[in-house]
DNA sequence: GCCGTTTTCGGCCCGACTGTTTTCAGTCG
């Protein structure tokens, strides 16, 4: 019985939320008699993946761990356990009845748990491998209910399950989206098209594009065969009445279609744009209402008329709701707030009056300060001021200044801002912490810089709560910059405690950071909103290395839209004198707590 | 197993599609 280590805190909550999964996919492969209980774990399972709280911080305080949604005494207890002892008897129990090799396979497209047990049972199958071979060898085709599509449909899962777990990143997702949708826009008798799905609510990874097509019954077959003898298409998966599924040569990214009437585009529009939850929870609350949702339209339950249907405003209007913006549509309390009408007004990109973090040719950009400045006031004429940000040389190994060599950057800008007729350019410095929580600048230089973001660059298996915490009782920093440190698909968040790292950013007025580079959009969502709630101001930054990279802001100002922000939630909204009044606030608590 | 403006029991996650059948089970979003 050992004790828990902070170390152990984030991951946690990942490998219990997974272990919580593994028994609904346990309880899955059992049957329908437990269907009750799949989803009561399921629902655990996505409270834990999504919570950005230790758990271990809730067994501490007892009761508090209850109060989670999907939470109660059983699944409390077996939580407590697990910390306790790493295990879970239920899941011990339930491995001895299950072949735990086909569980992965429950979550692959084309498997159910009636599949997986037949063919266990006839063929004692007992891993994914097996599975492959027992396909390729054809001795299914003699089961019942078995045909050559379904196998076939089991095949092709199989072999991109692998890509499953490779999906495009969202800046990425967006760009080839945008592109398809260009092409499908000039095909003769489309008459609208737009992206759905996940890359509609901005998610930051995406697995497949999804686009709803508008057009007439008599065009669709037309427009799916041309759309299919594109020159982009790698593979055609399903082409025929109203859909269309291929795959790109670029990526082999999955493109899914769906041809629409324009009476039912708004239907289409928002089912298809989910999330799945979301759109569960929308149809239950429509029923609870007298209607029937679907694809088609808004139905009256008890006449079957079609009542809406047409755009997205009209359906959320006929069910008593406020519109929900893509973004916050993932069956996290937005369905309830729109009941009462009171969702956040969420910040745009056109709020956005400058950048927090440009970097220059004086550490890794090939442009000099004053060509960043020209282009951005040309490209982005709403912005009032960019902030450089560059950091010092040595531990990056590219680039950077020397502390001395700060005095001619100031120099350089002075006399871009005397050009430029403006105070454009900010003076600012992206700051290391250093193992121990203090920085590798000293505080009589810091003191010199308009804007002070500080950054983590080292020590990343560590638990960093406490170094972050110490840079936010610096008086001089004024930003945490990418906070948590994933890379997205190629390394995990460091380990924070973030309800303590969140209450220190609020007590101390320090700003935390959307770094929108694509593989960073760091803070992520779920930790954006956890900080506005505690008051926190975000800012946004793009991180710019080349004059394309301001374009990154659209997707740093998705994230905060994810998160929940409102306009009034991101520093980088404000003019640059109410920046200089939030750091001034930042100084007066500071003198007066004595820090 | 969770949950409650239907609250300590009796509900919960729906409708469409696919592939297989010939009336429906299994899977998907």
């Amino acid at each position: 019985m050992g004790t828990i280590s902070n170390q152990a805190y984030m991951s946690s909550n990942l490998t219990l939320g997974d272990m919580l999964h593994e028994i609904a996919s346990c309880y899955r492969y059992l049957g329908s008699d437990y269907r009750f209980k799949v989803m009561a774990y399921t629902a655990a399972a996505r409270t834990l993946h999504g919570l950005n709280i230790d758990i271990a911080s809730y067994v501490k305080r007892g009761a508090e761990l209850r109060k989670l949604r999907g939470i109660d005494e059983d699944i409390a207890l077996e939580i407590m356990q697990y910390l306790r002892t790493g295990k879970i008897k239920t899941y011990e129990r339930l491995k001895k009845k299950v072949p735990l090799g086909l569980l992965e396979l429950m979550d692959v497209k084309g498997f159910g748990p009636v599949t997986i047990k037949t063919i266990h049972e006839k063929l004692h199958v007992n891993t994914r491998n097996e599975m492959k071979i027992a396909l390729l060898s054809g001795r299914l085709e003699s089961f019942e209910g078995m045909g050559q599509r379904k196998i076939e449909n089991m095949k092709r899962g199989l072999k991109l399950f692998k890509e499953v777990h490779s999906q495009l990143q969202l800046w990425d997702a967006i760009s080839i989206g945008s592109d398809v949708l260009k092409q499908l826009l000039a095909l003769p008798g489309v008459k609208n098209a737009v992206i759905c799905g996940s890359l509609r609510r901005n998610k930051e990874t995406i697995a497949d594009i999804d686009i709803i097509v508008m057009a007439r019954r008599k065009y669709w077959e037309k427009i799916s065969q041309t759309f299919c003898d594109l020159p982009f298409v790698h593979r055609v998966i399903v082409a025929g009445g109203k859909r269309i599924s291929v795959l790109l040569k670029n990526h082999n990214t999955q493109v899914d279609i769906q041809l629409v009437h324009e009476h039912e585009y708004g239907a289409a529009l928002l089912l298809l744009t989910g999330s799945k939850e979301h759109s569960i929870a929308l149809k239950k609350w429509a029923d609870n209402k007298g209607f029937l949702l679907n694809e088609n339209g808004v139905f009256d339950a008890g006449t079957g008329k079609w009542l809406a249907g047409t755009n997205e405003e009209e359906i959320y209007r006929l069910l008593g709701l406020q519109f929900i913006p893509p973004e916050l549509r993932e069956d996290k309390g937005e369905i309830e707030k729109a009941a009462k009408h009171r969702l956040p007004l969420l910040v745009e990109e056109n709020d956005i009056r400058g950048d927090m973090q440009v970097h220059s040719s004086w550490s890794n950009n090939e442009e000099e300060i004053e060509t960043i400045a020209r282009h951005v006031r040309r490209v982005y004429p709403q912005y009032e001021y960019i902030v450089i940000t560059d950091c010092l040389s040595g531990q990056l190994g590219t680039g950077g200044l020397q502390p001395e060599e700060f005095i001619n950057q100031f120099a350089e800008i002075d006399m871009v801002n005397k050009a430029l007729g403006q105070q454009f350019v900010k003076k600012g410095v992206d700051v290391h912490i250093l193992e121990d929580g203090s920085l590798n600048l000293q505080d009589n230089i810091l003191q010199q810089f308009e804007w002070v973001t500080a950054s983590i660059v080292s020590g990343f298996d560590k638990d960093n709560t406490g170094r972050l915490i110490k840079a936010c009782e610096n008086p001089n920093v004024h930003c945490l910059n990418h906070p948590s440190g994933r890379l997205i698909g190629k390394r995990d968040a460091w380990t924070v405690n973030w309800k303590k790292l969140i209450e220190k950013a609020a007590s101390t007025g320090t700003c935390m950071a959307i770094n929108a580079q694509p593989d960073r959009l760091d803070l992520k969502d779920e930790l954006v909103k956890a900080a506005i709630d505690k008051g926190v101001k975000i800012c946004i930054g793009t991180g710019a290395r080349d004059l394309n990279q301001f374009d990154l802001m659209s997707t740093g100002v998705a994230v905060a839209r994810r998160g929940w922000c409102t306009k009034e939630n991101i520093l980088n909204t404000c003019s640059w004198k109410e920046v200089e009044y939030f750091k001034q606030y930042k100084q007066s608590i500071m003198c007066n707590t004595g820090i």
